[in-house]
DNA sequence: AAGATTTTCAACCGCTCTCGT
DNA sequence: CACGAGAGCGGTTGAAAATCT
């Protein structure tokens, strides 16, 4: 890490850093006395602009340096500790739809930094994923071959494992995939019926369908995946919302499926969360934010707590409540029909 | 108990993107 | 439109900590 010309002045001491070529900047840990300084700089005056902010903060750093550790270490707002389990899941599952995007994955989860989520990836969630016989980088099942020429740790697990995977798996989308050459981007189980449309005036119909791949069918969705990358709210406290948000309306009628499939999931996590006692369940501080209604219909959340009756009662309603487009509605309709027989 | 090996994670590097001029 | 500066991102490194032998 560092360098010769580091190790010639002590450690971490170097001139010519890229971002701060007329100074003398120190790298490597930081130590308490830095930290102190950068805490008290940007909690009086901001950070401003990161380059004069070791200089005005009496550091001997480089802008990007103070950055990083502010961002990633002595942020107030940073959640710390082991990450949980539904953290984890949340990872794995925007994980399959945008790849090794960190920033992108880590906006999605309240206190935690690109940085973090990127070594938890690297250190632990890769490691089961292969355990599992999953690829990590394509989600899909692993290749014979690949797991017998690794002789790594993880692979002899799988061997062991491997046998047992089908029905084991944590993540049940892609275990049923049995084609590792398919494309990690194309639907990875063939799309169910198309549940009934709502009325547009309440009470709304109860939701029929679940599906178990749900973000495979939103990857196909370029609005979603692009409110995804905008870093917009999207969590109910650790509850993913992304995969209910995307207006059906262009992207024909599976996305309509998807939609619903979203909603539902929604609940059930909420629901499923609302059992566990330690959970805190206290009252909504913003929802149901509906932008672009007709053409990229994202419902917004941002809390950490919540009152699960008005969940159930609005935002399962609020997640279903459009108007289907002119494209969907005749699927829609005839659906009802086939289903009333 | 001690050395070797592996794992973790803070920090850095180099690149791209964005924005102002 | 071109350019430069700063911000932000993902990949990588390597010291420290944990685990193994």
């Amino acid at each position: 890490m560092v360098s010769c010309d580091d190790m010639q002045e002590g450690l971490g001491n170097k001139t010519g850093h890229q971002c701060c070529s007329k100074r003398k900047v120190k790298r490597g840990l930081w130590s308490p006395d830095e930290d102190e300084k950068l805490i008290k700089y940007i909690t009086t005056h901001g950070h401003g602009s990161w380059s004069s902010v070791p200089k005005l903060a009496g550091l001997q750093r480089c802008g990007k340096s103070c950055r990083l550790r502010w961002i990633n270490y002595l942020r107030p707002d940073l959640k710390r500790g082991s990450f949980t389990a539904q953290e984890e899941s949340i990872i794995v599952e925007i994980h399959r739809m945008l790849g090794n995007r960190w920033a992108q994955i880590a906006k999605h989860l309240p206190g935690r930094t690109d940085n973090e989520v990127k070594n938890f990836w690297n250190s632990c969630i890769k490691k089961k994923l292969i355990a599992q016989g999953l690829d990590p980088k394509t989600h899909n099942l692993l290749s014979n071959n690949y797991i017998h020429n690794n002789n790594n740790n993880a692979c002899k697990l799988i061997s062991h494992q491997y046998s047992h995977q089908q029905t084991t798996s944590t993540f049940t989308v892609d275990s049923q995939i049995n084609d590792i050459s398919m494309d990690m981007k194309a639907p990875l189980i063939p799309f169910p019926t198309i549940p009934p449309v709502p009325d547009t005036n309440p009470p709304y119909p109860p939701l029929l369908h679940k599906f178990s791949s749900i973000s495979t069918c939103e990857y196909q969705n370029p609005n979603t995946l692009a409110f995804l990358e905008s870093g917009s709210k999207s969590s109910i406290g650790s509850v993913p919302v992304s995969s209910s948000t995307s207006h059906p309306s262009e992207f024909g009628m599976l996305d309509e499926s998807c939609m619903w499939a979203g909603g539902y999931e929604l609940i059930q996590s909420i629901k499923s969360e609302k059992e566990q006692p330690e959970l805190q369940v206290e009252t909504i501080e913003k929802t149901n934010e509906l932008i672009g209604a007709g053409q990229n219909m994202v419902a917004s959340f941002e809390t950490s707590t919540f009152d699960f009756d008005f969940v159930e009662s609005t935002l399962l309603p609020c997640g279903m409540y459009y108007n289907p487009s002119p494209i969907v509605q005749p699927a829609w309709n005839s659906w009802a029909l086939q289903e009333k027989k």
